[in-house]
RNA sequence: GUGGCUGUAGCUCAGUCGGUAGAGCACUGGAUUGUGGCUCCGGUUGUCGCGGGUUCAAGUCCCGUCAGUCACCCCA
């Protein structure tokens, strides 16, 4: 109908629906600072250069769905398509690592990635995370993956599964990596083609693969499980220890390898069973990237984080009704009672009530009408009649119950309607 | 990037065999000279996504295109 429409898979998102939002925002923002997080914001513009080191060029995200431009035909630059690598380029930025030990931050905000949208799954999207640097683990990693696992059941999500797996160290995942190109290399000419082209570029990625015909082929793939270290052995039994302790509920799934290149060792998924997601069921995701900090020019600094889609944990919420807070609407008979309703709702906001007025100059049934869909407690009825006693009508919106009372001191007459109907 | 489905009023949708467009909701006026929810009566609202073709005639048939949506891939 219109021509100018928002950017295909970038959406409006109107105060009807941000209600829902907000609180989820806030439980989180709560639950992070619980745990002795600080919020850290990054810009939502990068050096492209950024996302191809600690993302890794040969992922998806890197490959083909960067929003990446020339500004002024300078610098290359990148919308973000995830959090942590900023949050990485900012810790080395500002030398935090040299001034203490352990640093624990969260971010929540849009990130971009340019995808074909569909449900649960836009080209803008926003996402809240946490990373924590200076600890080399396990026992962090499972407190952060227990953090993760109660915001999302206080936020009413309980029908999940924790997905958990190590990729070892370094040395470890070259030593598999190679075991695992001997073991697909026989089978090559069955794989499907996306996975033929990976076996090349990054063949753990193989195992994530949901085309049928590699099925088969990765039921009988060595487990890196199977591969890992006496360290990682102890590292993974740490993070499993913990979790049993805490009683927190997971799956060991040794074919979990996620697109990102920068995950070592810890590796995990949360994935939401509700019907509203459709086949976008991957709720947050995280890991431990010890590599990533030197990577990009620092010192080795081990690192842990996730990151959660707040479009998909909203849809996995369902329809929660958002609490209607107390408001008054303030209703007007004529024009010179009008100009009476802005000042006594002026009065009424000072004292700290929500307050909204209808000031169109349409019936009052229309007006009442208004009121009562709106979800305000209260109307409030100024007409000639109460000028000129002094006086102001209101009624109750929800049940009955009509009355008038003095304008002067009328702030203590809402505060006594309002409070009786939430006490 | 690939495939399916859908584009008609602000929203949800109907529109028969091709004959120049409708319902419900919403909004609004009235029944009730200034009083909500229920009811009744009236009123406003259209680039039928866009472009082309066939036809005396296209919302309807054909082609193209754009958009939305769902799924694949992958991810949050």
């Amino acid at each position: 109908m219109t021509k100018l429409r928002a950017v295909k898979g970038m959406n409006d998102l109107l105060p009807e629906e941000l209600g829902r939002w907000r609180r989820l925002e806030s439980i989180f923002r709560e639950t992070a600072e619980r745990y002795g997080f600080g919020e850290i914001r990054t810009p939502l513009l990068e050096p492209t250069e950024l996302f191809v080191r600690s993302i890794g060029e040969a992922t998806d995200i890197v490959e083909k769905e960067m929003y990446t431009f020339h500004d002024k035909g300078e610098k290359n630059l990148t919308l973000r398509p995830e959090g942590t690598a900023s949050c990485a380029r900012a810790y080395l930025e500002h030398t935090v690592g040299a001034r203490e030990a352990i640093t624990r931050w969260y971010y929540l905000g849009p990130m971009f990635r340019r995808e074909r949208p569909t449900r649960g799954r836009y080209r803008q999207f926003h996402q809240a995370g946490v990373e924590v640097y200076g600890d080399p683990g396990p026992f962090i990693d499972a407190e952060i993956i227990d953090m993760l696992v109660r915001f999302l059941s206080e936020l009413g999500i309980v029908d999940l599964r924790v997905l958990l797996n190590s990729l070892g160290d370094q040395e470890t995942r070259q030593n598999y990596r190679e075991a695992l190109i001997r073991y697909l290399e026989p089978h090559r000419g069955s794989l499907s083609a996306d996975s033929q082209r990976r076996l090349e570029t990054n063949p753990l990625r193989i195992l994530d693969s949901k085309a049928p015909e590699d099925q088969a082929i990765i039921e009988d793939a060595p487990s890196i499980l199977e591969h890992l270290s006496e360290e990682d052995q102890a590292h993974f039994d740490g993070v499993r220890r913990t979790l049993d302790r805490l009683g927190t509920p997971y799956e060991i799934e040794p074919r979990l390898v996620r697109g990102l290149d920068y995950y070592s060792r810890t590796l995990f998924e949360v994935q939401g069973r509700g019907g509203e997601l459709g086949a976008q069921n991957a709720l947050a995701g995280g890991g431990r990237y010890d590599g990533m900090i030197e990577e990009l020019g620092g010192k080795a600094t081990p690192a842990f984080g996730f990151a959660l889609g707040i479009e998909r944990l909203l849809l996995a919420m369902g329809e929660a009704e958002d609490e209607s807070r107390p408001r008054v609407m303030i209703l007007a008979a004529n024009d010179e009672a009008r100009v009476e309703a802005v000042a006594l709702a002026r009065e009424l906001r000072d004292a700290g009530f929500n307050i909204e007025t209808d000031l169109r100059g349409t019936s009052l049934k229309s007006q009442l009408r208004r009121a009562d869909r709106s979800g305000a407690a209260l109307a409030f009825i100024l007409g000639d009649d109460e000028l000129a006693r002094g006086v102001v009508q209101w009624k109750r919106l929800e049940g009955e119950g009509s009355g008038e009372s003095p304008r002067e001191g009328i702030a203590s007459v809402v505060a006594e309607l309002l409070g009786q109907k939430v006490g």
